[in-house]
Formats: C-alpha cells, sequence, structure tokens
DNA sequence: GCTACTTTGTGCCCGCGTTCACAAACGCTT
DNA sequence: AAGCGTTTGTGAACGCGGGCACAAAGTAGC
C-alpha cells in the first residue's frame, strides 16, 4: 500500500532537499481543507516548477491520478514514509547560549518525528536549568544519555573554538548526523553526516547580490 | 591594484556561495600568524577540492603567485571587496521571538561590514526593551526606520502567518535583499533576493540520510 | 644562468539536474 | 461507449558545475 522500496531508492540529493518543502506546501493546502491538489498549484506553493515537482514525485513512485491531480493526504504520507518521519527522532542540541535555547524552544523541532531528548552545556554551573522544560546536562553525561536515549541526530550550536571536540563527543558516543551551526568545518568519518547552517555565509551572500544592484554597470543581469 | 571589475563579473553562484567559506578559513589562517597559503592548505580548511578552489578564485582575477601560494591578508581582501564586504550593510531584524533575540545577539552579524540596526516587533508592549543594546522598535516606525538609515537588507524572523505582510512592509520600504527564517515561500518582485534559512528542512535532510543507514538493503550506496 | 621542483591557472570532459515536449491515462459529458 | 479536455509521468535535450590533466610561471639550488 505505500511506497515500494524498490522504487524509492537512488532518490536525487537535490530531490531530497526539496521534499520538505513540497511537506510543507502540502500542510498549508490541508489546512485549507483542499483534498486534491495538482502539480501546478501544489509547485506554486512550494516555489518551484510544476515539471520540477512532478519529476521529483516520480522519484517515489506514481501516486497521482492524471487530469486530476495528488490526493494531498496520501502523498504527504508517502513523502514523510521516503523521509523517514514515520519513526520517531531524538535529538540532542549541545550549547545552551541564545542560540542553543532558541533552538530547544523551535516548535520546528516538534513536528515530524522530531523531539529534543537532550540538552549540554559546557558550563557546568548551568546544569539542571530549565531549557524548554528539558534540564540542561552537563558534558560529562553526554555519552550515557546519548546512548541511553539512542540519540542518532545531534545539532551543535557551541562557538567555533569547541566544536570539534563537541563533535568528537557525539561521534563517540554513536551520533551519525549532525546540523552544525559553528562557523567552521568539522572533521568526520566519512559515514556522518554534517549539515551546516552558516547565518554569515547567508548575509555575505545577500551582499554579493546586493552591491550587483548597486552598480548597474552593463545592462541586467539579473539575478 | 584591487580587482578589475571587468574580471569579475558572471562570476557562478556556486562560486559565490563558497567565497564567505574561504574568507572564514583564510581569517583561521591569519589567526596562526601564517601570511602565506598553497590553495592544497587553504581547501582542506574549507572543506574542499584544491583545484575547485582555485577555479573558484580565477572567478575572481589571478591573485596567487605560482610555486608560492597566495598571500593571505591580500586575498581576503580581494574576496571581501568581491562579495561586497568592504561598505557598510546596515541589517534590520523583525520578530523578536526567542530565534531573533538570537540572532540579535549573534556576533557573525558583526563582522564583515554586518550591523544591526534596528529590530522590530508586532507586539507594542514590547517597544522600547532592549535586545543586545539596541531598542525594539513597533512595526509602524518600519518604513520611517529603513529609509532613513538606509537599511538594504532585512532578516524575517516572524511566525509564518505574519511573514509575508513584513515582507511586504520590508519591500514598501525599499529593502530588496530577505533573509527568511519563517517556514513559507514568500511571494516578492523578480528584482528582490530571498535566502531562505529553514531548520526543520535541515531535520528532514538528515532523517533522510539516517534512514538510509539504519536499513541496510543493498550495499553501500552511501551518502 | 640553467635545471629541477613547486604551485597556480585553465581547457576539456563528464555527470547531474532542470526544462521541454509529448505520450499515456484518467474523468466527464453526451 | 466514444470522444474531449485535463493532468500526470517520462524520455530527450540542454546547461551548469566539478574534476582531471597539463601548460604556464614562479622559486630554489648549484
Amino acid at each position: 500500500m505505500f511506497a515500494d522500496p524498490a522504487t524509492r531508492r537512488d532518490i536525487p540529493d537535490a530531490t531530497v532537499a526539496r521534499l520538505p518543502e513540497y511537506l510543507r506546501a502540502l500542510s498549508d493546502v490541508a489546512d485549507r481543507g483542499i483534498s486534491s491538489v495538482s502539480s501546478e498549484e501544489l509547485a506554486q506553493a512550494a516555489g518551484v516548477r510544476s515539471t520540477q515537482l512532478r519529476k521529483d514525485l516520480s522519484h517515489l513512485g506514481s501516486y497521482g491520478i492524471r487530469g486530476v491531480g495528488y490526493e494531498v493526504e496520501h502523498l504527504a504520507l508517502e513523502i514523510s514514509s521516503a523521509l523517514g518521519l514515520t519513526q520517531d527522532w531524538p535529538v540532542a542540541i549541545v550549547g545552551m547560549g541564545n542560540l542553543g535555547r532558541a533552538l530547544a524552544a523551535y516548535s520546528g523541532f516538534a513536528t515530524g518525528g522530531f523531539h529534543v531528548s537532550a540538552v549540554f552545556d559546557q558550563d557546568a554551573t548551568l546544569s539542571g536549568a530549565l531549557v524548554a522544560d528539558l534540564p540542561i546536562s552537563p558534558m560529562t553525561d553526554l555519552t550515557h544519555l546519548v546512548r541511553e536515549r539512542g540519540i542518532t541526530i545531534g545539532v551543535i550550536a557551541t562557538p567555533a573554538a569547541s566544536a570539534q571536540s563537541v563533535c568528537d563527543a557525539l561521534m563517540e558516543a554513536g551520533v551519525r548526523s549532525l546540523l552544525n551551526f559553528a562557523p567552521l568545518v568539522l572533521a568526520v568519518p566519512d559515514d556522518v553526516d554534517v549539515r551546516r547552517v552558516d547565518l554569515s555565509t547567508e548575509l555575505h551572500v545577500l551582499a554579493f547580490h546586493e552591491q550587483r544592484k548597486s552598480l548597474p554597470p552593463e545592462l541586467g543581469v539579473a539575478r
């Protein structure tokens, strides 16, 4: 009934990166009480072309009805299943500075099977303090808690200086997927996935394009 | 003496996205007191291949010395110049929830010509409260302050529900570059750049790969 | 000054991803 | 039941980006 695993192997990375957006768009559509959407409508809500949406979905299987569109609820389930959101994903956040606290409280973590299972900080004096109803644990408990709670996804929200040692500790405890907010490239084994989010990088790219707009040298190379 | 503008037109987007990382890597190297680096060393610090680094830099101009490497300080200046970081970029942040406050306090904003010039929140009762030494302004002051202070870069850290109206207000005030943390696709004119940072998207992608690791169906398609 | 070595800059090829064009498949109407 | 309009799914073409191989250009040693 659900996806044939055979059809969903080899999903291109570019497609995987867009699936969450499709899921969000489907959620918006569902909230409006709509039960069926065309690729054109859904694509617009997700900010892509309809042909791209259809090709992406074709990598999961054939869940549309020609002449009609896609059944909203069913498609959402299929995408969730493909992304692995049908199971529970406990997450650990390390670094309870401003960013770490904001992340712990972020409601987006609560959706799609994720939940913050433990939070850590190097500053032992913070131990026990509550952040989003969760007590801050000392780094010495990291290995124990991560293993006990089956945590496989870690979030690094520490300063750059301590990020690598935190990373090593998480690897040692068995974490294999990382979300890194610290401004440096982490050294990890090949089987570990790291996704980096760098706010200053985003600003730099914006500045580049903004600069292009200011000085209009030739005609619009635009975007 | 600096870059010939003619040589730096048509820098590929993929290259622009990596330039901030090179800049950070150069900063690391400079902190260690090193004044000259090879493409191999710098590439390793930036997490890319040396051939890629050289090709990227070749789009800016020819700033290396064959048989020697790159002069750290000079290269950093050239990249900064290419990205437009030699000028001042006042930034406005809208939405003073957990994330907005963390962003306002984020030191990364202080580097490379950026500085938080104004912060806003829809909740009028917050007006005047200090966030990172800056008073929160009411939304009614947005147009006035953005124009007065020449703000061209806006950061949206509001809930999804109010993000589009905030976006419209920023556009109206003259902002042309946006960093959007709200989970939706903003509708903007063609000449406006929007970069979206979505934490749940990042988690979803991690979950996908993590799921792949769990079930070892065939042999390692690895990553 | 000449040779050997090192490192940059780049032309070329290949693979991935996006878009186009079109055939296949479905509902609806008559 | 047959035809029409609509929408999906996909093969094919195209363009961008990454990696390889190599020439160009510099330093160092003798």
